[in-house]
DNA sequence: GACAGATTGTGTATGCCATTCACTATGTAT
DNA sequence: ATACATAGTGAATGGCATACACAATCTGTC
């Protein structure tokens, strides 16, 4: 406002906003596994019945690497989905090693619910708002989330 | 595009935003949690500890309150930071009961180096953007974060 | 075809986060 | 003085995630 621009930045007050941007991220994920949890999934399990919904039929190790976690931890996580009626282990037509995780009735008819539920919510927490201004949102989002990207592999190989 | 606008929302597309919001929402965690690892931090003693570091000395009980978990995790996370040098208790001047949480000089460090380079990395985060384009941000979060908690109470309620 | 090395899944052990229930010690109000 | 509430913790449980070790299987090479 006085005329003078800090370059470098562009604006001024930054850790207030990493500050909020850290909050608004906490509350966006306890309402996320809120609606999971009321639906029997945690979080983990989810991510887990999302891929399968999305990729079709899968095996542990692809799951493991989609998620960037361990082998170990997938099987685990299978074996909770697989005993609440979720997910199905299948043998691999190919491979007498791996084992294919696929959604059962149960598995595809809590993601449809879940996708409903997100769709009504998303038009209730975006009413109001312009198209212009959601799209000005989501591509804040993506500036910040590809510069967090580069941080992160900037201080992992420090 | 075809002149026909939806009336109760005001943008299309609604179910790809907020999974890109979740996407959000758990990179920023990631990259959080990284920092916080970084400085010998978890996510929940973090929060402990810049309770702390906003409030001043206080009791567990408050803590726990403040962050929504049971006293008795705060008892664990306590115990953890202060067999990691973060954390001191001492006797509350006036409840026998109580117990003061209070940062140690090592503690006091490292949420000044925390802050420091959240503050650092708020700059690079958001460099190029206008102080208009992170005012209307942040406002979008604020909307967003309101809204998430009526429909969180509304489904509490039901 | 046999053998070395990579890959797939899992047993075992460990650690953190978070909860419930039960309990002691202390504070508060009647 | 008695009844109730509050502050912290022990014991037990469960989910998430890891490291290490191991058997079964696949793959490439000689």
């Amino acid at each position: 406002m006085n005329g003078i621009h800090n370059l470098s930045a562009g604006c001024p007050e930054f850790p207030a906003v990493l500050e909020r941007v850290f909050g608004f991220a906490a509350s966006v994920q306890q309402y996320m596994e809120a609606g999971l949890a009321a639906h029997g999934l945690s979080r983990a399990r989810a991510t887990v019945v999302w891929l399968v919904h999305r990729g079709g039929p899968q095996t542990q190790r692809a799951l493991a690497k989609a998620i960037g976690v361990t082998a170990r931890n997938i099987t685990a996580l299978v074996d909770g989905l697989e005993e609440s009626g979720f997910v199905r282990r299948t043998a691999h037509p190919d491979d007498r090693r791996a084992l294919l995780v696929q959604l059962t009735d149960q598995g595809k008819a809590v993601t449809a619910g879940l996708a409903a539920e997100y769709e009504r919510h998303s038009a209730y927490l975006f009413a109001g708002l312009s198209e212009e201004q959601v799209r000005q949102f989501v591509a804040t989002m993506d500036t910040v989330m590809g510069r967090l990207a580069q941080v992160a592999t900037a201080t992992a190989d420090r």
